[in-house]
DNA sequence: CAGTCAAACTTCACAGTGCAAGTAAGCGCA
DNA sequence: TGCGCTTACTTGCACTGTGAAGTTTGACTG
């Protein structure tokens, strides 16, 4: 753990401080909230964003590669996922009218009801392990920060357009 | 995604872009990372982070638990992955002499070299990723909000000692 | 109006993960 | 010393996620 190159300094205290205390943040957070909605409400954390983004258009419905792009994840993983929302009569897919290639995701009422029972819970418990530890300022600096890395990572990402 | 309880006020704006921002970051993060190290050095993010807490102890040699907290891990999936980097002579499993009951993992000079190979480009990727998107001040605040998000999720997480 | 290319999604095989149960070693106490 | 309890780790099973290949549909071009 000694050598590097020119062209990369190393970490100094403060950034190597950063960096380990955010990769244990992104080991552990997902595996919490996957823990509680699991135990909760039967469901993945994939699949309440899912359900959260469905519910939040005018018509209950995306594109399956809106979708993917929405939760950052990949086209197969996508596929499964509703596959499995499907089989349990949470969403419905059904072929895009307007372009025979895409699938549209659509969120059914029962669904819908799963996801308003699942919500109070679920941001409860976001509450308590990301908001609730951090101050009012903090919070505001979060929202940047993980802004700029979530451009740094993809910088084509847009939240995409309801359709 | 209307209804919610007295005790438990909705997400505001500010809180609802944090969260959303935060939650993307820990979902693809980690893969960016995982997909770069795999491809350059044919390691999980996992294991990389194992060479490195090992080689950075004086005897590189730690027990499993210690590993497994180091991590943020539970012991099954630690026992998998020394396995896996073991059948790689990258480290060496041996019963602790001092408790019988643990089990210590040494990093093998192959082990230590392969770390050395491939950290210039992690912490590359780190930097590109992560840090340098970030101004210096917002280095110091990452530290401290990852800091107290990480206290939430586990309240008696310390940085175990050196055995 | 073919023929070719690109896009959107799905399917499949394989590796990685989490949980629950199991095994082995130390500890405490009569 | 022998019994029970706790700790540390491992194993087995079910599930999820990833990447590559396949299929269908749309778009473009000569």
């Amino acid at each position: 753990m000694s050598g590097s190159p020119e062209d990369t300094p190393w970490l100094d205290e403060t950034e190597l401080d950063a960096w380990v205390r955010l990769a244990l943040l992104t080991l552990r957070l997902p595996l919490e909230l996957d823990r509680q909605l699991q135990r909760d409400s039967g469901m993945t954390l994939m699949e309440y964003f899912v359900l959260s983004g469905l519910s939040e258009t005018p018509d209950r419905c995306l594109r399956m590669s809106t979708l993917a792009t929405l939760t950052g994840s990949q086209p197969p993983r996508m596929s499964q996922v509703v596959r499995r929302m499907e089989s349990r009569g949470w969403v419905a897919r059904r072929p895009d009218p307007q372009d025979g290639r895409s699938t549209l995701a659509a969120l059914t009422d029962k669904g819908h009801r799963v996801l308003v029972a699942a919500a109070p819970e679920h941001v409860r418990t976001v509450r308590q392990l990301v908001l609730d530890p951090l101050t009012k300022a903090q919070v505001a600096q979060l929202a940047a920060i993980a802004g700029r890395i979530d451009t740094a990572i993809d910088p084509d990402y847009r939240l995409p357009p309801r359709r």
